[in-house]
DNA sequence: ACGGTTATAACT
DNA sequence: TAGTTATAA
């Protein structure tokens, strides 16, 4: 529950932009015939016509409700069109609407921070833009006010009988005896507009949008007036509002916590809400919870509008209801892999698009068991670090799975043939992908990542922006940092330093370097280096080559420094993790060694020593500013010992090859040089399995560069 | 045991 | 941490 900030007056000028029955009108672009039909949006046309997941405005005349089957909407409105969801790997294919809510989320973003808050919502933080307009240009001396902004509905604006609404509204827009944070919500409201017809204009689709001083109310705001339509609240109008407001209505009271206020404290409407003492609401439902309702109940809410046009995570999924559900390990491995293939084709689409990586991978499913106990039993989520490839990932969800079923079944769960009845079922399977965080441009962050992290003496980590500003002025001049991907500088590095590609490899690799769409600032990222992979192998491979010999050198001189810094040898990669990473697993080195029976095998986990044990609070004793940088912040990784490439061995310092040898002594090297191993290997895993290694460098994960183009392409994107 | 799928955040 | 739960569209 996000904690509002009782901030006495804000003035800021919040946006919420929510497009109309978003699919619909996605289908109505592509098929114009269909405006101005009663039209629904339908996926999975088996069943009883399918489940209608967007509805137009005209069949709603008929009543036609989105929680309708197909079959049901044919009865009220037989006219109505329905269009099926795209499918794709026997699944509901959401690509198109996904790419078409990033035309609008472009567009919207032009005059403000903007929020990405789904697929077809976004808010806007338009203050600065209403303030600049208030000073340079204000709306008292505008001779024409648009059309679409006089459409505005203002709350609280009384429209007596017979008076015309849109001259009421221009004069509210020019009153000169308004108070400033009226000033500037009209100011927002013709940047609205403007931002609605460009929308409209450029994309064809139509939105509504509410405008207030903060995000709850905005939100509030958009629904009142739809389609095509925006409204606004004066803050004088925010009492009259949430009086009477079902306390349903909220955001976030929809559900158990609204039935709660209502049931449990006779609170009906926002507005029931200010008879409780704030203290009142922080005994029944917590410090945070309770603080926050006090404070929606009188319109406040400090909420930020985070700079974010991308999405955090990737899912697919499906259901499996009734008597579809998959009872047998192939079936559910089948659908795994449609579900991981669809996965990962996004994942290189982010990455290629956004360059960005995600960092963990989840698989979640229900299932229900008929002969047990307890039948209950939810089927345990499972995640593990995310390796990129098709296959990597489709063979990773499948041993989450298994994973999940043998504690699902439980001990005394009975192995029975293929085809028998196994006594449970799978009625859903997801897997998703999350931690995505961007992919650096150079090396630089190599020592940045280090450095960070390896820090002593932080019981947590520190917060990206020291990490950066404290890596920084670790960097020879000249080195990038990933923070300036659209920096120039950061083509010409490329070709630099991989003069040996072609005049168009450089073009396609530059570009891939070039122009993100999302203002980066998250976590730093463990996946250091990347390039595209789809096509062209070779030039992954000579770029990551080169980014592996500057890790070399400024490993060299990060170490040197360290050296200054602490006037103690510490000598090795191992002394680096040792000081950083604190780690809640046991202290011993042996420990550190350890065999886990899921996942992909035997892993070396290197993790840090400290006092931390599992389940033991760590809190910091700092004051507030490291509230934030908390636990949250631990990072672990362990990587598979088979998986480590001998190759970037090579590029090692000599004494840090010896101690990595010595962790992993029972492990037989294999000879050293990919042409070499993609000769005597036919093997497509074979090759997968040891290119991954290159995550021993980064430390993180990353794509296959290295797989033959001859081989296997199933397992790429 | 169907209103499906995707996404986010808080809590433990 | 990883997993669960709640919420929303």
């Amino acid at each position: 529950m996000p904690v509002a900030k009782p901030e006495s007056s804000d003035s800021r000028v919040i946006a919420h932009v929510d497009m109309d029955c978003f699919y619909v009108q996605v289908e109505e672009r592509k098929q114009p015939q269909l405006r101005g039909l009663p039209t629904a949006v339908v996926q999975y046309n088996e069943w009883k016509g399918g489940a209608l997941i967007a509805v137009s405005y005209e069949a709603r005349k008929f009543g036609v409700k989105r929680s309708m089957r197909g079959a049901e909407a044919k009865e009220v409105c037989p006219q109505i069109q329905l269009v099926q969801v795209p499918v794709a790997r026997g699944k509901a294919d959401l690509n198109g609407y996904r790419s078409a809510g990033s035309e609008v989320v472009s567009i919207l973003s032009r005059r403000g921070r903007c929020e990405r808050a789904s697929i077809d919502e976004v808010y806007l933080d338009l203050t600065d833009a209403a303030e600049t307009m208030l000073a340079e240009n204000p709306p008292q001396n505008l001779e024409k006010i648009d059309e679409e902004a006089l459409k505005s509905h203002i709350l609280g604006l009384n429209n007596e009988d017979g008076s015309d609404v849109k001259e009421n509204v221009r004069e509210w827009i020019n009153r000169h005896n308004a108070d400033h944070r009226d000033k500037l919500l009209a100011c927002g409201i013709l940047i609205v507009a403007e931002l609605r017809m460009q929308v409209l204009k450029e994309t064809e689709f139509t939105c509504s949008a509410g405008i207030a001083h903060n995000k709850m109310l905005a939100k509030l705001a958009s629904g009142m007036n739809k389609p095509a339509q925006q409204t606004v609240v004066p803050s004088s109008s925010v009492n009259g509002l949430l009086n009477t407001l079902p306390i349903r209505k909220m955001k976030q009271l929809g559900g158990k916590l609204g039935i709660s206020l209502q049931t449990d404290m006779g609170v009906n409407t926002v507005g029931d809400l200010l008879q409780f003492p704030e203290e009142k609401l922080q005994e029944r439902y917590g410090i945070n919870t309770g603080t926050w309702l006090w404070n929606i109940a009188r319109g406040i809410s400090g909420e930020a509008v985070e700079g974010r046009l991308l999405p955090k995570s990737h899912g697919s999924g499906k259901t499996f209801p009734g008597p579809r559900a998959l009872k047998t390990v192939p079936a559910v491995q089948h659908w795994l892999n449609q579900l991981c293939e669809e996965l990962s084709e996004r994942l290189c689409s982010d990455l290629d698009q956004n360059k960005r990586m995600a960092n963990t991978l989840t698989l979640h499913a229900r299932a229900y068991k008929s002969s047990d106990s307890d039948s209950q039993k939810k089927f345990p989520s499972k995640s593990c670090p995310l390796r990129y490839g098709t296959g990597k990932i489709q063979e990773d969800a499948f041993n989450l799975f298994q994973a999940g079923l043998r504690e699902y079944i439980g001990f005394y769960g009975v192995k029975t043939q293929g085809s028998q009845y196994s006594g449970w079922g799978i009625t859903s399977l997801s897997v998703s992908a999350s931690k995505i965080v961007p992919i650096p441009s150079g090396t630089c962050s190599i020592a940045k990542y280090f450095h960070g992290q390896s820090t002593p003496h932080f019981s947590s980590m520190q917060s990206l922006d020291n990490v950066n500003a404290e890596a920084t002025l670790l960097l020879p001049p000249g080195s990038e940092c990933y923070s300036e991907l659209n920096s120039p500088k950061a083509e010409s590095w490329i070709e630099d330093t991989v003069p040996d590609l072609d005049l168009q490899e450089q073009k396609d690799l530059s570009s891939s370097l070039s122009k993100t769409q999302d203002g980066f600032t998250q976590d730093i990222s463990p996946s250091l280096l990347s390039g595209c992979l789809e096509q062209n192998q070779n030039k992954q491979e000579r770029y990551i080559t080169k980014v592996e010999g500057q890790f070399k050198s400024e490993y060299k001189e990060r170490k040197g420094k360290r050296v200054k810094d602490k006037g103690t040898e510490t000598p090795s990669i191992l002394e680096l993790f040792k000081s950083y990473n604190p780690y809640p697993f046991g202290s011993s080195l042996s420990q550190e060694l350890k065999k886990t029976a899921q996942g992909t095998g035997a892993r070396l986990t290197i993790g840090h020593a400290e006092e931390n044990e599992v389940g033991k609070e760590e809190k910091p004793m700092h004051g507030s500013s490291s509230r934030d940088e908390g636990d949250g912040r631990r990072e672990v990784w362990s990587y598979n010992i088979d998986e480590i490439d001998p190759t970037v061995m090579d590029e090692l310092p000599q004494e840090i090859q010896d101690e990595i040898k010595a962790w992993v002594q029972p492990h037989k090297w294999r000879p050293n040089n990919n042409t070499a191993r993609r000769g005597c290997s036919n093997d497509a895993n074979d090759i997968i399995l040891t290119s991954e290694t290159r995550n021993v460098l980064a430390f993180g994960n990353l794509p296959d560069l290295d797989l033959a183009p001859s081989s296997d392409q199933a397992s790429f994107c």
